[in-house]
DNA sequence: TATCCCTTACTGCGATCGCAGATCGAAGAT
DNA sequence: ATCTTCGATCTGCGATCGCAGTAAGGGATA
């Protein structure tokens, strides 16, 4: 399914001109990761992709190793790159460093959040429950990981925020693979008003409290979901056949 | 390019023949940059690295990237590559992510300590401070992080020590340009008996707190060396050497 | 002697080509 | 019909070449 990366263009791929093409290429694959656009076990191709984007296979490949290199992709021994297949253990440990970080993060950026802070995560909040209206998951997970990354992004630790979305690189396709109803996103809206509640209050406790409740909330669901898929081998197909 | 007579015999460089040659080299920076065989400020060149170890450019630059991407090197606006210096600020961030993160790795693998895991950290310790008696500061860093790594790897978490060599990347020139007497050294080792006692003795509670108590021991001293540096504009020392 | 400009030698980045290993499908043998 | 085997075609990885941009050094001119 990452035809839906490069789908945002309509007759031709997307020119790539900003920074390095490596970069836009790894930025593009982050956010889909996140976003949820691949599943758990979905084979990546460097020259196929190279193809999709129009580019050459050098700087796809770089941005691929880089995702490798960060647990995003895993390779193969027979040297294919797949999205990995998280286990119960690997998801209740990047949980587990989840609440630290996030907790910490939350904890920092509530006690020095700025007018603008506070307007700008209200704003992602506001896109944040619209995508949940609507219904569309992809939606949904982009602005819930644009919503959780703002907050976060108020602590100015820039070190601190690149480990926390590298932790959501890891769980992304695993999220997106475990959430097939529309119970959950209703459910997790609640602690989103929490969150939105806590910063537009400043206070630092609560606001690490609730971005805890959130992770809290949704684990035991996705770790559920997570041992379902692994009982069903019969769900790996990781083949999209999307070219035409 | 004189060398190229002589390139035919590997009696200049270990040949690198193991894993990919992108992911030797990257270990090798990696552990280089740890040990403090890097300056903070030193221009890195990826043809000239290329060079030093007999390969070509290709899989040095992709090393270099993925070193990049972690924030243990920074491109400047000519586009060269260098070692980043690190702020107070920076540093703070760095300390305060490694508290909490190597107290709950200790904490983790204190519970589930083997005899295995209780006699290598113990080889280690001994390593450590063979280290420290013999007053090499390279040999010193690589053995302590050795020795810290060696504990949280007991956690059986990699997600989390890969996180955590991370950090460690970041501050490792820094350390290594702070660290230019023996009292310090000889001072931590007061703090790395205590880890080994809580090792030896399986108490998960005083390993974590005596792992808090290394790393804030030494964060006060090596941030007072930070600004003093970054007072004096006198280290532009551009040498290049590569990790053993 | 001092200043300006131009040449040269770097830098990182992208494209293209070739290599070794693995997978898969089809053809041939039993 | 079933099993074996060989080749076409993938995969990632490394080497080599060329491009744009920057910094520094050298020569010519005022």
């Amino acid at each position: 399914m990452q035809n839906s990366l490069v789908a945002s263009e309509p007759a031709q791929m997307s020119p790539l001109q900003r920074d390095s093409l490596q970069q836009q290429i790894y930025d593009r694959l982050h956010a889909g990761l996140i976003a949820g656009a691949f599943r758990p076990g979905e084979v990546i191709s460097s020259r196929g992709l190279a193809g999709q984007l129009g580019v050459s296979a050098m700087p796809v490949r770089e941005a691929l190793t880089r995702l490798t290199a960060e647990g995003a992709l895993e390779l193969t021994p027979s040297r294919t790159l797949r999205v990995p297949v998280l286990s119960p253990d690997d998801f209740d440990e990047v949980t587990a460093i989840r609440t630290e970080l996030e907790g910490m993060a939350a904890s920092r950026a509530g006690g020095q959040l700025s007018d603008d802070d506070v307007a700008r995560i209200c704003a992602l909040h506001g896109t944040l429950a619209q995508a949940a209206d609507s219904g569309d998951v992809d939606c949904y997970l982009a602005a819930n990981a644009d919503f959780h990354s703002g907050i976060y992004a108020a602590a100015r630790w820039p070190v601190l925020l690149g480990m926390i979305q590298r932790l959501w690189l890891i769980v992304g396709p695993s999220i997106r693979a475990s959430l097939p109803d529309q119970g959950h996103i209703s459910r997790s809206m609640g602690f989103h008003d929490a969150i939105r509640d806590a910063v537009v209050a400043g206070d630092a406790a609560a606001l690490s409290a609730a971005i805890i409740a959130d992770i809290a909330n949704a684990a035991p669901e996705i770790r559920t979901a997570l041992i379902a898929q692994a009982a069903t081998p019969a769900s790996a197909h990781p083949q999209g056949a999307a070219a035409s």
